[in-house]
DNA sequence: TTTTTTCTGTTGCAAAAGCAACAAATTATT
DNA sequence: AATAATTTGTTGCTTTTGCAACAGAAAAAA
């Protein structure tokens, strides 16, 4: 199933053939969009890479959530509450596709293509995220950071096939998508060294246990 | 968006109307399916409450999530790993309808009204599903116990319209849902108490702030 | 109704994780 | 090429959390 493909090509053919979808550019730490309910859009990441991060009201800044290219977002998948608020923001040089819904399951005109392929693909895109919020819950729900670190490079092993890889993000995003301290990640990353779990050099990972 | 309606209509209708569906019962701790990729089951929890199980290599028994009556689980909404059997298991008398597809998106007869509708309704499903993982995923990146209880309150308060609520589950399975040990949250809850944030009585709590 | 099981509430202690702070290395920017 | 910004790696200390264990309350089963 890849999704990407799809996406791409759809964008491509129909970026203009709806008043409804608009095409924007960000460039770094710039702010997307944020989350409030009952605006009714929809975006896709064309390009680059965006964080969902959440300010709470004691203004402790959180990253919820890490989109790459041709991840879909918006407060479609979000109850929105009043306590915290939700930016989206740019990590770097941004393309967005914008597309302001009325129902999100129906067309806007009769003629009108977008509407028809974004209909048929929904499912697939938001299976998708599903898909990768269960694999986050499923890291997040482990006890201690080193199960937590263990089950992530298990996750990246199968998917890449091998027991040596280079991480797809910075040790400083990782932690932030564990959802724990950077430096108590460091320390355990150094003990599972120690311990002889794994090898590491930079951010290149090597497992060397089963 | 009341989703429940639809797919308690949706059943009613169309149960014995396609031969890919099953309707099955299960008593307290049975275990309802597995999860294994490539078996194209869905499953709808028609009544009942159940538990998706992490059991991992060490035996560790971990609630990933819990299901209540219309809520969608299966493998489609998982990456499968190695490392862990995930089970569902039933917590009390169930009704569970399966659903095997060959392809997901695709009528098994022109004439299937079952998985015509099951089509049109899956977005909507889904995307049920992605808010509450969403929700989810928002109170485990909290870094402290306190701010799980609290940001957990919220929503519950939030959602219900009222500063006064019981509790939708145990203590003991709320404390599972946040991931935390039942015994710290019973501290932290009381120490919520004793500073003048809530007030308890069993599972009925009581915001004071705000 | 009685018995059994599950859930709640509590505590002491040990282990893990967070915080703060800094230097070195790496990567971007001008 | 020089400067600025970000990321990595490390440590001491403090706080939070988990673990284990137990008694009482409540709920379920016999």
């Amino acid at each position: 199933m890849n999704i990407s493909f799809d996406i791409k090509q759809f964008v491509e053919t129909f970026e203009n053939s709806c008043h409804k979808v608009k095409k924007k550019s960000f460039s770094k730490n710039e702010v997307i969009t944020n989350y409030i309910e009952k605006r009714n859009q929809l975006c896709i990441l064309l390009d680059g890479s965006a964080d969902l991060v959440r300010y709470d009201l004691n203004g402790n800044r959180t990253i919820i959530d890490h989109f790459s290219k041709y991840d879909v977002f918006g407060e479609v998948f979000y109850i929105v509450s009043t306590n915290n608020e939700l930016f989206v923001e740019a990590k770097g040089k941004c393309e967005v596709l914008f597309y302001i819904y009325d129902d999100i399951k129906k067309k806007c005109k009769a003629n009108c293509k977008f509407h028809e392929t974004l209909t048929e693909l929904l499912p697939e895109l938001i299976l998708n995220k599903v898909t990768n919020l269960n694999m986050r819950i499923e890291l997040l729900t482990k006890r201690s950071i080193r199960d937590k670190l263990v089950g992530y490079f298990n996750l990246i092993s199968s998917m890449y096939l091998t027991k040596s890889f280079s991480l797809p993000f910075s040790l400083t995003d990782l932690a932030d998508y564990l959802s724990v301290d950077r430096s108590a990640m460091m320390r355990e990353l150094k003990l599972l060294k120690d311990d002889g779990f794994i090898e590491k050099t930079g951010n290149k990972i090597t497992l060397l246990y089963k």
